[in-house]
DNA sequence: CCTGTATGATTCACCCATGAACGAAATTCC
DNA sequence: GGAATTTCGTTCATGGGTGAATCATACAGG
C-alpha cells in the first residue's frame, strides 16, 4: 500500500510544521527553564561558547538570525542574570562586545545537558532512519530559499 | 552508501527543526502582511470559519492552542481590523463569542489563496514522497508526547 | 579639512505569547 | 436561599521578536 501517496496540502502541512515546531519549542523551553534559562538565551550563550571570543552584538545577532534590536535586550537580560558582560571595543568605538562571564560558561554547559536530554526525549518516537531523514529534509527546507 | 546512517545529534536537530520552522514562518508571514494578516490572525478566522458559527473565546482559544488571555488581545486586533466582532451570549452573560464579519469571511478567503501559494513555495524543493514523509514525520512527533 | 555616508548600538512602538491575579457570572452543595 | 467553588473573560507584568528612527562613531571623497 501507499505506492502513490495523496498529494500533500501545502497549508496543512505548514501548519503542521509550525505546530510540530512550536511543541518543541515547548519542551525545550520548560527543561531550559529549570536552570533559569530560555531557548533564546541559551542560544547566546551557545554562540559565544562557539566563537570562544567577545562577539559585538551585531555579529552576534547575524549569527542566531535574528535582528539587532533583539539582541539588544537578550544581552541586557542575560547581562542582569550576570551570565555575559558588555564591554567596550577600543578600535572600533560604536561596538560593544559580549563577553561570557565564568557563570555564563558554567550555566551554558548546564543547559547543554538539559537540551541533550530533552531533545532526545522529544525524538525519542522516531527511529534512527526517521531522524535521519528528518534532517535531510529540513537541511534541504533551509538551503532552497 | 549511507546504509548505516550516523546517529543523529539530538541538540542540533531539535535547533534544526526551530530554525527550519522560523523559516517557513517567515515567509508565511511577509505573504499574509501583504492583505494586513499575520499568521496568528489568519489562524483564528480559519477557527470561525470551520465552525460556521461564532465561538467563545476560550473555546477559540483551545482551538488554537494557547491561552485565553492571549485570544483576548488577538480578538481586540481583529476586532479594531473589522474582521470580527464580540457578541454577547445571552445564555451565559460571562462568555463572549467571537463573530466573523462579511469583511472577515472575505479577508480569509484571500488569506487562505495566499497561504496555499506561499506554502507550496516553501515545500517546492522537496518531492511528493520527501512531502508525505515529512507529513507522517510530523504527525509521529506531535502524537507521542 | 570637512562633508557626506555607512555602520554599531540603542530606543520606541508594535505584535504575539505566557502566567498570575481579578471581577463577574454560573454551579454546586449544603 | 445562601456560601463555596468553578468558569469566563480581562488586565497586568514579563519575555521574545520585528522595523523605524536616532545618535555616535568610522570612513570615505571632494
Amino acid at each position: 500500500m501507499n505506492e502513490i501517496p495523496a498529494a500533500v496540502c501545502p497549508t496543512s502541512l505548514a501548519f503542521q510544521m509550525l505546530g510540530a515546531a512550536h511543541e518543541v519549542e515547548a519542551r525545550l523551553e520548560s527543561a531550559l527553564d529549570r536552570i533559569g534559562l530560555s531557548v533564546a538565551k541559551f542560544g547566546v550563550l551557545s554562540k559565544l561558547v562557539e566563537a570562544g571570543e567577545p562577539l559585538a552584538l551585531g555579529s552576534l545577532a547575524e549569527r542566531s538570525c535574528c535582528v539587532r534590536s533583539n539582541m539588544t535586550q537578550l544581552v541586557d537580560r542575560l547581562e542582569a542574570d550576570r551570565l555575559v558582560e558588555r564591554i567596550n571595543d577600543p578600535s572600533d568605538r560604536r561596538s560593544v562586545r559580549a563577553a561570557l562571564t565564568p557563570a555564563g560558561r558554567e550555566r551554558h554547559a548546564e543547559g547543554a545537558h538539559i537540551v541533550e536530554e530533552a531533545g532526545r526525549a522529544v525524538f525519542a518516537s522516531l527511529d534512527d532512519g526517521e531522524r535521519a531523514t528528518l534532517q535531510r529534509v529540513l537541511a534541504q527546507l533551509g538551503r532552497s530559499p
